[in-house]
DNA sequence: CTCTCTGCAAATGCTTTGCAAACTC
DNA sequence: GAGTTTGCAAAGCATTTGCAGAGAG
């Protein structure tokens, strides 16, 4: 399971962070979007709510970043996007035409890819940065 | 051999562009970086003893770029980079220690990523975006 | 002489930073 | 209370846009 956000709260008590209304709703929104990728302007505007500042957003997320609670991620253009960390670590497919993500596995496709980037001595980082490319519905829709 | 600074302005003479000084200090600076990525900002400031504006910059870039002769790239984080269109198309290994980019012919790369992305319907584009990781001897010098 | 292109300046979108006041422990 | 954290405002960087005047054909 990904952490719920009284995890997230525990561990950044746990490392002496403080816990404030303001870290209360971001892990919440977070913990609510284990499933998706969130922009930190997302997350943001869902806590925006309760008045959270995206400045705030942006240090709260660093710091979870930091403590291994969520993943940073590149999806192609556009603003980064934030996840909770998943138990079992994928990469990222980005469809460019629907925006929709396809995970696969890390072995599989670093397996592929390090086929071609080995012989160069090369070791590829596939989890921060995604591949983009078209789905089986865009690709078909050219 | 990629085009030359005379040959990028030809073509866009065909295409009904006009050719202006900045025009002209653009597709030179470029040709005198065939083998390398700059950004548009690189572009700007190599231009900018004949004082050419950023915007002069992109608006040249994107014109550039609609007519197939310079490749508007994303090598990881930070600005995007463009190079004019190599005849033998290649993908990006981005070093992130270094920032050295390794050319691998499009083939090789795309046939490893498509034996996992095709069972998905996914078309990768890997021209686009690079693919980041650590070169080998950043990766040794960790 | 017409229509494109330029430089400037301002606006944009995402993100970071400085700082005094507010809050946690 | 001591020290962290917040919200706000402002700055930062890459890029885009509006516009009047300069330049190409």
């Amino acid at each position: 399971m990904s952490p719920t956000a009284d995890q997230m709260l525990d561990e950044l008590r746990t490392h002496g962070f403080r816990i404030t209304r303001a870290r209360r709703e971001i892990c919440a929104v977070l913990a609510g979007a284990s499933d998706e990728h969130v922009t930190a302007m997302e997350v943001a505007a869902r806590a925006a709510g309760s008045g959270v500042d995206p400045s705030t957003v942006y240090r709260t997320l660093d710091a979870l970043e930091r403590l291994g609670l969520v993943e940073h991620v590149h999806l192609g253009h556009g603003p980064g996007a934030y996840h909770v960390s998943p138990d079992r670590p994928h990469h990222h497919l980005v469809c460019d035409g629907c925006g929709r993500t396809v995970d696969v596995p890390v072995a599989e496709l670093r397996r592929a890819v390090e086929t071609v980037t080995g012989p160069h001595g090369f070791v590829p980082d596939l989890t921060h940065f995604a591949i983009v490319g078209r789905c089986a519905s865009c690709a078909g829709a050219d």
